[in-house]
DNA sequence: ACCAGGTTGTTGACGTGTCATCCACCCTAG
DNA sequence: CTAGGGTGGATGACACGTCAACAACCTGGT
C-alpha cells in the first residue's frame, strides 16, 4: 500500500542497533552507579553541576536554557531539589514573576562530594573502552548527528 | 584533599560531552515523533515489535530476556499495553507460575502502522546525518563500548 | 515425603519526564 | 493608560523505570 518502506540496510541497522543498545546500556549503568554512590540523581547532578559553574545563583528561565531542558521539567525537579534541600528559591526584585534558584550550602557540598566519583564512573565504563582516535571520532560523529538535527524540522 | 580526581583531558571531555548531546537530543527527538505518529510510546514499539519478530507469543521471561529489560520493567509495560489491548496474557499449562504474552490483532496492527513511521524518522534523523563510514565507525565504536561494559564489573 | 533454594511474575512506593493548562506579570502599540 | 500578546514559572494528570518485597511454583537432594 505503500512504495516498500526503505528498510534500513544491514549495515545502517547494525549501526542503529549497536547504537541504542549501547547507550541504553551506559546510561544505565552510570545513572545507577551515580545514584547509589552519591545519593544523587543524574538529574540532580547535572543541575547542580551547572548552577554551581555558574556561581551558585542563576535566575531559572536561565538556567533552563542553560542545560537545555523543557521548563516543566526544571521546574518539578527545582521543586524537588528544594524539597530535599540542595536549592532554594529566591523571589526576583526586577520582576515579579522571577525566581532566582540558589545552591544551598548542602547542594555544594553534595556536588563536590559527587563529581569526582562521576568523573570517575565516566572514565571507567567509557573512557577506558575506547581509544582516543575512536573518541574523536564519536565527537565528531556526534556533533554531525547534532548539526544535523538542528537543521531538521521539529 | 585526594591526589587529583583525574579530570578528564579536553578531548575526552569534548568526546564525553558531545556524545551525551547527541544522544539526548536524538532520543529525544525520536521519541516525541513516534509517540505523535503512532499514538504508540518507544516501549511500546520495541516490545511489539520483538514480540511479533518472534511470532506473536512468548514466555513472558523469554521476551523480557530478549528485549534486555528487567522483569519489573516488563511486568508493568506489559501491564499498561495490555490494558490498551495491545498484547494479552493467557496462563501456562506446563508451569503454574508462568504466563503468554500475545500480541493481539490490534497490537498487531499497531506495529505494522507503527514500523515504517518509525524507520523514516530512524532514517531521517539519524542514518541521513552520516556517511556509511560514519556509521560503520559508530557501530564499531558501541561494539567496543559494549564489550568492555560487559567485562566491567556492575 | 519434604524442604531449601531458585524461578516466574506481580505489586506498591517513589522519583522522573511530558504535555497541556494556567496564572501572574511584563511590555508595547494604539 | 489600557488591551493584547509574550514571557516566567507552577501545577496536575499521566506514562515510565527502579527498587524492594512478595507470592506462587518448580526442582533437586536427603
Amino acid at each position: 500500500m505503500n512504495a516498500t518502506p526503505r528498510w534500513l540496510n544491514p549495515e545502517q541497522q547494525a549501526a542503529w542497533d549497536g547504537f541504542i543498545r549501547m547507550q541504553e546500556k551506559l546510561i544505565g549503568r552510570l545513572s545507577r552507579r551515580v545514584q547509589a554512590d552519591s545519593r544523587m540523581s543524574p538529574a540532580d547532578y547535572i543541575v547542580l553541576a551547572k548552577l554551581t559553574e555558574a556561581g551558585g545563583r542563576m535566575r531559572f528561565m536561565d538556567l533552563t536554557k542553560l542545560v537545555e531542558w523543557e521548563k516543566s521539567r526544571m521546574s518539578h525537579q527545582v521543586a524537588r531539589m528544594a524539597k530535599r534541600g540542595l536549592v532554594a528559591k529566591e523571589e526576583c526584585p526586577d520582576d515579579g514573576r522571577g525566581a532566582f534558584i540558589v545552591a544551598t550550602p548542602a547542594g555544594r557540598e553534595a556536588i563536590e562530594e559527587a563529581a569526582p566519583v562521576h568523573v570517575e564512573h565516566v572514565r571507567r565504563l567509557f573512557i577506558d573502552a575506547l581509544t582516543q582516535e575512536e573518541l574523536d571520532a564519536l565527537a565528531r560523529i556526534s556533533n554531525r548527528v547534532l548539526a544535523h538535527l538542528e537543521k531538521q524540522p521539529d
